[in-house]
DNA sequence: CCTGGGATTTTCT
DNA sequence: GAAAATCCCAGGA
């Protein structure tokens, strides 16, 4: 087990496309009970500013996006579909609108939990008592990560900076090298205009639990 | 391998 | 009333 330790503020100061970057290798800290749940962010997605037409916020402020007028350092969750949840870090100084969505990890502890907490909100039509839950389908997307790790809407507004049941953590030996981060366009985003085209999507390259190449 | 549709409810027009 | 920063499953090639 090596040693986790938890990310300093100075780390949430960052302008959002490093931060972004910076994050992959880092990991997504969730206590549930007497467990945690621990998961390496291999893909993120930035969403900047005011202008961007794939953010929730080029609408404005209202009462769903608010969070990502606030600080850096503070989880802007949303409902999605009716169904999902998606967990994002909001960045730079409040009243400017950014947020990095955290689009998979790679599940590091706490595995047989994240399987009964993905299977718990799955309504399965026939009860299938033998059916598993593959490894990678555990995390590789923004719903599935949220669903395994227990993040719904009660933890919108949560502060990752001083928090201890939901914060990101590194293993100071490890580092990702620039030469191992792609960057890509981001997902499902069509209605945007000329900012789908941004390649504001990165992920570890090879890395097994990404959600699309 | 890929494509398409259904689920489900909040949010904003 | 439509759309949504998604997921899952069925069906066809």
């Amino acid at each position: 087990m090596p040693a986790y330790r938890r990310l300093n503020p100075k780390f949430y100061q960052q302008n959002t496309f490093e931060f972004a970057r910076d994050l992959l290798g880092k990991y997504l800290m969730r206590k549930q009970g007497k467990y945690t749940l621990i998961g390496k962010i291999v893909e993120t997605e930035a969403y900047f500013g005011p202008n961007d037409l794939a953010s929730h916020a080029s609408r404005g402020k209202t009462a769903r996006t608010q969070m990502m007028f606030e600080h850096a350092g503070l989880a802007y969750i949303y409902l999605i579909y009716g169904m999902y949840y998606c967990f994002n870090i909001v960045t730079e100084a409040k009243d400017f609108p950014a947020a990095i969505l955290i689009r998979a990890v790679e599940p590091i502890s706490g595995i047989s939990q994240m399987q009964k907490n993905r299977h718990l909100n799955k309504k399965l039509i026939v009860p299938m008592p033998n059916a598993q839950c593959p490894i990678p389908n555990l995390t590789n997307g923004p719903a599935k990560l949220c669903q395994a790790f227990k993040i719904d809407k009660k933890l919108n507004g949560h502060n990752l900076i001083t928090s201890k049941l939901l914060y990101l953590a590194e293993n100071p030996k490890e580092k990702i090298k620039p030469s191992q981060i792609q960057s890509a366009k981001r997902v499902n985003i069509d209605y945007a205009g000329h900012y789908k085209h941004k390649l504001w999507r990165y992920y570890i390259k090879n890395n097994t639990f990404v959600s699309m190449k």
